[in-house]
DNA sequence: GTGACGAATAAATCTGACTTTTTATTCCTG
DNA sequence: CAGGAATAAAAAGTCAGATTTATTCGTCAC
């Protein structure tokens, strides 16, 4: 599941990067790379190579004479889904689902409206399988298969939308769903009335209809939102 | 403007990364730490440096024995700042310019009807004075003024909507609108009608009419995406 | 043809010395 | 005493060489 897991660079990075985006360093902190490598038993070279990337994702500063110092949040690229992971981790995890549903909620319509215009006959009967499956597993506490098959399905519906964009975001959904799943709500069986609307989607967009495909996503949205008790813009 | 101007290592990364982005290398390639470090002159540390980093954007892979691979477009970190950045530098610049624009599009509204229900008195102040930057360099091609107060508009919609993911996205609008200018369309004095958008969404997010904010603003970002000969969704 | 073993290879890592830049201190001068 | 220039120090930046490790590929036996 870990990304960077290979590698003596990787691990240190999967230590130190959680440390930061849970702010254990407060913004304006100054850590040196010699006492990191020597915290963490590895050769400058190998905490150096660490600090470049802490720097490309904007979480650290590197300057000389000073050391590196550890950026505001505002900074960040939270967009980067090694950061996205690492927070989501950490202890303001529900802020940032909150944050990311609201995202899905300005994306997903969009997307499903273009994926009606540009799925592909095969991304539609993916489209269908997934949300049988959902089906299948939507009674008796199935909940890993039932997300799996909601993962797969807002994975395809972004694929199919033909903007790379928001493909890229299947990742961020796959964890917001995987997130809700396991920890915050959802303690029984899945909404009914989700289910339809995904089964619903599927057909909208393999008859082409954007507008009604675009509808039936934000109403999955809002669902989603009012789930973390927020209010539906 | 450059970002990783300083250093060795954001040289090289400046001259690889565009490269790489550009599609010179087709995914699949397989590039050699020693050779990349005897090209740009530089010492295996600084090029290892410089690795981890195009690694950490999910440009290239780098394993033992094998080399480092470039990876398919679809793998790599298209938020990044960085790489949107040499994307835009590069070839695909108008297809770039259209993923953005309908991203964009998706976002913007629904960030606008959060700012009109969480911008500050000062936010406020800063939209209609955004606002009014516009309308005087609206005419008499005053180009570099509108696109400032543009670009700075947007920037504080973004801002004021309290999501972190929408206001990262401010980078992204200002790349987008500069574009616009500076190279595709927008020969002559903008639309005026744009201008008058933007007068009014200042006005709906001072009177905490969010359906109003966001429909302006959907009406504003169809008309770039028409720009583009994009359909609205 | 399949499987296991071993050698070759290229990246990954460590080490330690040297360089450069930036900041702070000191000291000289007005 | 104040201001500024020279100086020192600190930390990142750079480099080259030696060592380690994992992967691939060829060979050989079964």
């Amino acid at each position: 599941m870990s990304t960077t897991g290979r590698g003596l660079h990787g691990r240190v990075l999967d230590t130190l990067g959680p440390e930061i985006t849970a702010g254990e360093y407060p913004p304006g902190s100054v850590l040196r790379t010699d006492e990191l490598a020597q915290r963490f038993d590895v050769s400058r070279s190998v905490m150096r190579e660490v600090v470049r990337v802490l720097e490309s994702m904007h979480l650290v500063e590197s300057r000389r004479r000073v050391g590196v110092t550890v950026l505001p949040s505002h900074e960040w690229n939270v967009y980067d889904p090694q950061v996205i992971r690492w927070r989501l981790a950490g202890a303001d995890r529900p802020r940032q689902l909150r944050s990311l549903t609201v995202l899905r909620s300005a994306i997903e319509p969009v997307a499903a409206s273009l994926a009606a215009r540009n799925a592909t006959a095969e991304q539609c009967a993916e489209l269908t399988e997934c949300a049988l499956g959902m089906v299948a597993n939507s009674r008796g506490h199935k909940l890993e298969g039932y997300l799996f098959h909601d993962v797969a399905f807002h994975r395809v519906i972004l694929t199919a939308s033909g903007n790379e964009m928001f493909a890229r975001l299947g990742d961020v959904v796959a964890e917001v769903l995987a997130g809700r799943t396991h920890h915050d709500v959802m303690f029984e069986d899945p909404d009914p009335a989700a289910v339809t609307l995904h089964v619903q989607l599927a057909e909208a967009v393999r008859a082409r209809d954007a507008a009604r495909a675009e509808k039936l996503t934000r109403e999955i949205t809002e669902g989603a939102l009012q789930e973390l008790d927020i209010l539906a813009p």
